[in-house]
DNA sequence: GACTTATTTCATTTTTTTCTGAAACTTTTA
DNA sequence: TAAAAGTTTCAGAAAAAAATGAAATAAGTC
């Protein structure tokens, strides 16, 4: 927390320190609430909020001391927004720790997670549709069939209509 | 569970049910994962899934008895599926039970998804901005105040976009 | 190659989410 | 209006997910 005089009024320096604290606050907020809705845990949208704000590339411990978090936290938190591209390291001459830096055209990120998290459960989707069918082929009862059917082709519809709407989607982030 | 004689052959009617049981499996399993992207618990899937491969409606105590759920999960899930027009009741003269059907068409369920439980998320990510772009008006530091400004414009790109593609997406899944 | 520094792993703890079931409530019927 | 049937609610239990931190590993120095 940045520290604040004993009376009212503010040093301009020590005004732009509250107005930087409270943006970055209102940030890691937005990401950690941005990140839950891709169903990933708070700490990634910590990490990547915190820095989304930062001028500068940041080291793991600084991240972990920044945050108030675990170092093994923040380990596995770096690790899945690599895994996303949502970060990259550079490298800082004459030091040996990793820094950090936010990726911050959103495509990459959305792209990559359409691509790893979402496309994977189409295929396996279809694989799940097709041993359906043939227990529906295995049917004796006409009735059941005939129904069965219709319900699992609206299913393949659905897996279609996705598969051809995510590639899109990833396509139109691209321009 | 089905039973099985006791030797290798089935007769017609209990391959038949054999199979209908496997599709069902099979079918709930589908769901369970469905709903489970959409950040959904396993119960909401299992009533889904249970209800999409049945025939004729079903009331709770059925749906209670053939998942073996607790009434409460029953009730909790019934009433998310309501919510998202994923299922509807059907009315059978002289019982007092409720009775369940699937509702079929997925464009409802998504739709319902997108507006009711996305669509908010992006108006309070337009205020959260609203406020960032406050607290960055009162900068002092003119090379942070250009720093956080082009940060803060980029997450409004990305949530004019996304205010743009969703109902977009919705219309489409009318057609 | 021993030492130092940075990072990852993973068993355990903490927190959060989901499920359970009995009690409360509602609605229908006699 | 009492009894019965159906449904919802909600406090507590169980399960799942995430965070912690210390030990193991890796990578860079001297």
């Amino acid at each position: 927390m940045p520290e604040e005089p004993e009376v009212g009024e503010l040093t301009p320096s020590a005004q732009n320190l509250k107005s930087r604290h409270e943006l970055e606050v209102e940030g890691i907020d937005y990401f950690v609430r941005f990140m839950n809705l891709l169903g990933l845990p708070r700490s990634v949208g910590e990490i990547y909020g915190l820095l989304y704000f930062a001028k500068d590339p940041m080291s793991m411990d600084e991240i972990v001391k920044r945050l108030g978090m675990s170092l093994g936290s923040a380990s596995q938190g770096l690790r899945t927004l690599r895994s996303f591209k949502a970060i990259r390291t550079t490298y800082v001459m004459g030091d040996r720790k990793d820094y950090y830096v936010a990726e911050t055209e959103f495509r990459n990120l959305i792209g990559t997670f359409i691509k790893e998290e979402i496309m994977p459960h189409l295929d396996s989707a279809g694989q799940r549709i097709e041993r359906m069918a043939h227990h529906m082929e295995a049917l004796q009862d006409p009735e059941d069939k005939t129904f069965l059917q219709t319900r699992i082709k609206k299913l393949e519809r659905l897996k279609k209509g996705a598969a051809a709407v995510l590639p899109t989607l990833v396509g139109l982030l691209k321009l």
